[in-house]
RNA sequence: GGAUCUUUAGCUCAGUUGGGAGAGCACUACCUCGACAAGGUAGGGGUCGCAGGUUCAAGCCCUGCAAGGUCCACCA
């Protein structure tokens, strides 16, 4: 009877996604519709770096903002997702000179230009391993606009926004202590260094007084650093040591005679109340240097090694030279002790080794100004709507306690700074072309940190600085940006600045920001722990469509998520399930075209209800859509398409189709059709491989689900007297299942049944339905009626509206079936006294809505009759005893 | 030190303006019926971390506490 189809009995992803993609962009389904009537809505992707592969965490992000254009784009908006890369300089950078390493060479034996070519050789491998993977999860990026945070457009507005910053004086160049990093050996700023917990000491040693008179107890983490001592410290009003306050110390292993200062910043209760004093290596150090007007003696090469103002220690690495300080220190005897302690200690994000605090001249975004600015926005209507709202206040947070960022980066890979210097008299030019006597002068070497381009990225990739072209007017700004809650100080927030200051508007409406991907013992991902998962390999053995699924309900907005593979095996159960939910309506539709689908027919109740709940479900899935809550919309279609759907509607039409007339038939088999067509709509954001086989299987007008119209209530569905009735089916035959269950009566053996019902309108609608239960019930005869007889041996159920009886002779266990129904009275009992105490209660009746009010004196009219029934039916039990 | 998140079934987690606790997996029993056994049917399992408070009503709001996580700051 039912037609053979051309899909296989399971769901095999790697057939169904096969092939897909490439067709999408075929037919330019990603590009924006270019329909002026339409709205725009517009996202830019997060530009991942070009250092290597995609994580899960890539995935998660950008099948978030799949999910969202998708949805747009079959909204009818005119949708844009502008796709793109980040240089990622550091990052990089090591990567290039690793490689060149493993060749026996460097980057100064190649010098700049070689370098540069080498690393653009890098990035355009990694950028089509990128394209690969985006493709592979389906991502609907429009690849006409891709843009890379190093191309020739974002170079010259990096080049404007720098120059226009240092001309209103908000970029300064200056000499400050800033977090080094002597591996990459370039600056780093604040956000780029990770503090971390680690085994040091603190070492207690003595520094002599220049008169004779006896020594000043000091203690560091250091001790290498005291090399560059200029000075001591105490605190103005510590009675300890007012004496030396003046005085001069002899700096030992060096002999060299350094002040002792009094200064506010020392804390008296901490260590011994004096401190050495670094101006060149400690950030608080040398604000006490500018206080006293201290040299500032930087005793470090670039690389971390000591240089000649050292003394004999020239040449050794830092930890190498703490070694032998505090060794030599040791055999002068003044070395007090060495106390075991566990400090937090700044590591470089990038290249892990310890940061040194080191003097410097760098250049600097005056943040000030530009956070008051961003903070003020907030108050606006031009505010940035951060989802889950709570991150607002991080982000503010943050501004309100910016420093100062360092820009400038002692690389090659990035935005070479437009400065340049005067050969002779040493002065500055800052501008977007170089100077006209250009031989007189050299460019700044240094390049800007990678945030500075990527905190453009909103506008530039829209055209800014040209703001008249379409793409800017248009799709500027920006509707939502998706990222991590991780990169709200690198990235977010400086977009917002960034934009305030340059476009005049904010650079998105919306931020919606996710979680971290945590392994299956909840643990960061990290290439230390080699705990990462490839979202490809995932994607090989459950499809792409199954882990955007996982990723978009495994949490809550917000929240992290464990990877899991038990998740993903029920994540991949549930696409099953819509594929074989499909088979069976494909098999059934057997010459069923398009034009048949025919809604206006006669419906039987399954068809009323059906049609009713997909109508909550599109309005609730687009609902939560709307506020990000993808997880939540998620389990509304998972709770139809299972539960609804496949339990009983489909279980329905089955006797539809196996004995219904032809007319009855084409009904069913279009609103089969119908709303498996709808929900495939709106599955598409969430699943977009398998909803397109899928829909291409069933009979649809257009050339593909990606440009099909997204549902929308249909107010003629609503329906509550067909989800009331169907309710009590529903129940009723839940009941039948139940007490077959009980007595091991599986549906293969017949019981009779015994309907007996509250009033003539569910008589009429339990009748009209009497094949269905039947289906699903299996009775020998099947009465239903307002008046009943009922035979003494039987086992019962009360459902709303009605009470079922299944004569059961010499089955029934009447004490088992008498406690049975106990507990059932028990039940009911405290169901009834629970709606009574609270219709008891004046101050309930008085203060609650009615509609609770009344809710509440419903259920306890339903179940009293509920009570009476049960015990009735005790009472017969006893007199079969 | 400051901020913030988490604490709900054996495990992993949902629970959206406060109005009778849910899912997946695991568990028990039964069922191969022409979509699906990676399935179906029925079922067991929770003082929603603890203590107060607000309210007619609290998993949800407020205060405090405990445990775990994260971020920021400080650490001479």
């Amino acid at each position: 009877m039912a037609k053979e189809i051309e899909m296989s009995t399971k769901y095999q992803p790697n057939q169904v996604e096969a092939g897909k993609y490439e067709k999408w962009v075929e037919l330019d389904l990603f590009k924006p519709s270019e329909d002026d009537s339409a709205e725009p809505y517009s996202i830019v992707i997060p530009p991942p770096n070009v250092t290597g592969k995609l994580h899960l965490g890539h995935a998660w992000d950008t099948a978030l903002q799949d999910i969202i254009i998708r949805q747009k784009r079959m909204q009818g908006y005119d949708t844009v997702w502008v796709p793109g890369m980040d240089h990622a300089g550091i990052a990089t950078q090591a990567k290039v000179e690793e490689r060149l390493a493993e060749q026996g060479t460097n980057r100064h034996e190649l010098g700049r230009e070689k370098f540069l070519e080498e690393a653009w050789n890098w990035k355009e491998e990694y950028a089509s391993n990128i394209r690969e993977q985006w493709a592979k999860v389906g991502l609907s990026v429009d690849y006409s606009r891709e843009r890379f945070t190093l191309d020739e457009g974002l170079n010259k507005a990096v080049t404007k926004v720098f120059v226009d910053l240092y001309n209103k004086e908000k970029i300064y160049r200056g000499e400050y202590i800033i977090n080094w990093d002597p591996k990459a050996m370039t600056a780093l700023s604040d956000i780029e260094v990770d503090h971390k917990d680690i085994q040091g000491a603190f070492y207690h040693m003595k520094y002599p007084l220049a008169d004779g008179s006896g020594f000043l107890e000091i203690a560091t983490t250091r001790p290498e650093t005291m090399l560059g001592d200029t000075a001591v410290a105490v605190h103005p009003d510590d009675e300890r040591y007012q004496q030396y306050i003046g005085k001069t110390v002899l700096l030992p292993l060096m002999d060299r005679e350094i002040p002792v200062v009094a200064d506010d910043y020392v804390d008296m209760e901490f260590g011994t109340g004096v401190v050495k004093i670094t101006p060149a290596h400690d950030p608080n150090d040398f604000e006490i240097g500018n206080r006293h007007d201290l040299e500032r003696l930087n005793v470090m090469n670039r690389d971390g090694s000591m240089n000649k103002n050292a003394g004999k220690y020239e040449g050794l690495d830092r930890f190498k030279a703490r070694k032998e300080v505090v060794a030599d220190l040791d055999e002068l005897g003044l070395l007090i002790k060495v106390e075991e302690m566990v400090h937090s200690v700044g590591h470089s994000e990038r290249t892990g080794v310890v940061v040194e605090p080191r003097l410097s001249t760098q250049w600097f975004v005056k943040m000030e100004q530009l956070a008051e600015e961003a903070l003020a926005n907030q108050k606006t209507d031009n505010k940035i709507n951060f989802a889950p709202e709570r991150f607002e206040k991080t982000f503010e947070t943050w501004m309100e306690n910016v420093h100062d960022w360092v820009i400038s980066r002692q690389l090659w890979w990035g935005h070479q700074i437009p400065a340049w210097y005067h050969n002779e008299t040493g002065e500055v030019y800052v501008g977007e072309t170089a100077p006209e006597d250009a031989e007189n002068w050299t460019q700044d070497e240094d390049v800007l940190d990678t945030w500075f381009s990527s905190a453009l990225w909103p506008f530039t990739t829209m055209g800014w600085p040209d703001t008249d072209n379409r793409d800017f007017q248009r799709y500027y700004p920006t509707n939502t940006l998706v990222t991590g809650y991780d990169i709200i100080f690198f990235w977010v927030s400086r977009m917002i600045f960034q934009a305030l200051e340059f476009t005049e508007t904010r650079p998105f409406e919306n931020v919606l920001l996710h979680g971290l991907i945590r392994d299956e013992d909840g643990r960061k991902m990290s290439k230390s722990l080699g705990n990462g998962i490839d979202p490809m390999d995932v994607i090989d053995e459950y499809g792409a469509d199954a882990l955007r699924w996982f990723l978009s309900n495994g949490s809550a907005p917000g929240q992290d998520v464990r990877f899991s593979y038990e998740k993903m095996d029920s994540s991949w159960n549930f696409i099953n399930k819509i594929w074989n939910a499909s088979r069976y309506v494909i098999m059934n539709l057997e010459d069923f075209e398009y034009e048949d689908i025919q809604l206006d027919g006669e419906k039987t109740l399954a068809d009323q209800w059906i049609l009713a709940r997909l109508n909550e479900t599109v309005a609730h899935v687009t609902d939560q859509f709307e506020k990000f809550e993808f997880g939540e919309g998620g389990r509304a279609l998972y709770n139809f398409i299972w539960n609804d759907y496949c339990d009983w509607y489909i279980e329905m039409s089955k006797e539809i189709l196996n004995e219904g007339t032809e007319e009855q038939k084409r009904t069913t088999r279009s609103i089969l059709t119908y709303v498996l067509d709808q929900t495939l709509r709106l599955l598409h954001p969430i699943m977009p491989f398998v909803t397109e086989e899928i829909w291409q299987h069933i009979p649809h007008e257009g050339e593909s689900i990606v440009a099909a119209a997204y549902p929308v209530v249909h107010p003629e569905f609503e329906n509550a007297d067909a989800r009331d009735n169907m309710n009590t089916v529903i129940e009723l035959i839940k009941a039948v299942r139940n007490i077959r269950s009980e007595v091991n009566r599986p549906l293969s053996q017949t019981v009779d049944m015994i309907v007996k019902v509250n009033s003539e309108a569910d008589k009429e609608m339990l009748t009209a339905n009497k094949s269905f239960i039947v289906r699903f019930c299996n009775p020998g005869e099947l009465t239903i009626d307002t008046e009943v007889d009922v035979p003494n041996e039987v086992m019962s159920a009360i459902v709303k509206g009605a009470e079922v009886f299944l004569p059961l002779q010499g089955l029934v266990n009447v004490e088992e079936e008498i406690a049975r129904l106990e507990k059932e009275l028990d039940k009911w009992q405290s169901e009834i006294n629970r709606a009574k105490g609270k219709l008891g209660n004046e101050k309930f009746v008085s203060n609650a809505p009615d509609a609770v009010v009344q809710a509440e004196r419903d259920k306890q009219v339903e179940y009293e009759k509920r009570y009476q029934a049960v015990q009735d039916q005790i009472a017969k039990l006893h007199e079969l005893k």
